[in-house]
Formats: C-alpha cells, sequence, structure tokens
DNA sequence: GCCAACGTTGGC
DNA sequence: GCCAACGTTGGC
C-alpha cells in the first residue's frame, strides 16, 4: 500500500466537508497539474492519505482513503485531467503543522516542505509513521 | 494582503 | 521548440 498527501484549502473544501460525505467519498476535482495527476493515477483503492490544510491552518488534520481509482474529473471536458475518489477514516487526536513537520529533520525532505504548491504527493512510508504518531493516532 | 515560486499557456 | 507573459498557489 502506498501513501499519499492531499492538501486543500480549508475554506473550499475542509476536512467536515470530507467527513460530511461519508464512506461514499468525493471525487477529489479540480486537479490541474500534470505531477498531481501522475499520482493520482498511480493509487489503488485501500491507499491512504493524509488530508492537509493549507493557509490558515497549515496542518495535517487526518487520514483519508481512496474509494476510488482514477477517473475522469467531472468539472472539465478536458480529458488530460483524472481524480480519484476519497473518503474520511479518522481524524488526528491533534493536528500536526506544517511547522512541526519543517523542526523534524526526517520529515525535512518531504514534497510538502520542499515544493509547497505540489497538492497531490507521496508520503514515504517512514513519513507516514512519524506523521501519525505526532498525529495521536496509530500509523 | 503581499510577494515569491512555479507551472501552464500562447505567440513566434 | 523556445521563451515570455500570465495566473495561481501558498507561506508569511
Amino acid at each position: 500500500m502506498n501513501h499519499w498527501l492531499f492538501k486543500s484549502e480549508p475554506s473550499v473544501w475542509s476536512w467536515d466537508d470530507q467527513v460530511a460525505k461519508g464512506d461514499t467519498g468525493e471525487e477529489w476535482d479540480g486537479v490541474r497539474n500534470y505531477q498531481a495527476r501522475n499520482f493520482m493515477r498511480d493509487m489503488t483503492l485501500g491507499d491512504r492519505g493524509f488530508f492537509y490544510h493549507s493557509q490558515s491552518e497549515k496542518a495535517v488534520v487526518g487520514i483519508v482513503e481512496i474509494c476510488a481509482t482514477a477517473h475522469p474529473d467531472s468539472t472539465t471536458d478536458d480529458d488530460r485531467w483524472d481524480c480519484v475518489d476519497i473518503r474520511a477514516v479518522m481524524p488526528f487526536a491533534t493536528p500536526v503543522t506544517l511547522a512541526q513537520i519543517k523542526a523534524e529533520p526526517d520529515l525535512a525532505r518531504m514534497p510538502l516542505v520542499l515544493s509547497p504548491r505540489l497538492s497531490v504527493q507521496p508520503v514515504d512510508p517512514a513519513a507516514w509513521d512519524i506523521i501519525c504518531r505526532m498525529g495521536g493516532v496509530s500509523p
């Protein structure tokens, strides 16, 4: 199983919005970046990811699961853009902030730190474990 | 609210 | 195919 990170502005699509969708989940649509799209095409059913709030909050707030693999993005007719569906699995007991991640040497090489604008990105197993623990959930 | 970084677009 | 212009993102 691979791990990922999904970034969202909470004022547009928040963790609470995601939770409200229940087990049906929701399309992670609107991605117009090839790198991010390619990562979504690599995702498989059951893969898990972090849900990150950008802007004012800047913290990982929960864990999501891929519930549909890549398919055309319904928000555009442009067939270049695909997206997956994700559903909320569990919230973090304590959100893990970007500042905390930057302060942790083992996490400093995450795309989140090096490429802050990449909206969908992979998380390596070690980073997954560390951040889950920091968030108060079991990996 | 500002600004820097980056990716995409479009003209040549 | 290159490169300048532009729009968007996200941290501060």
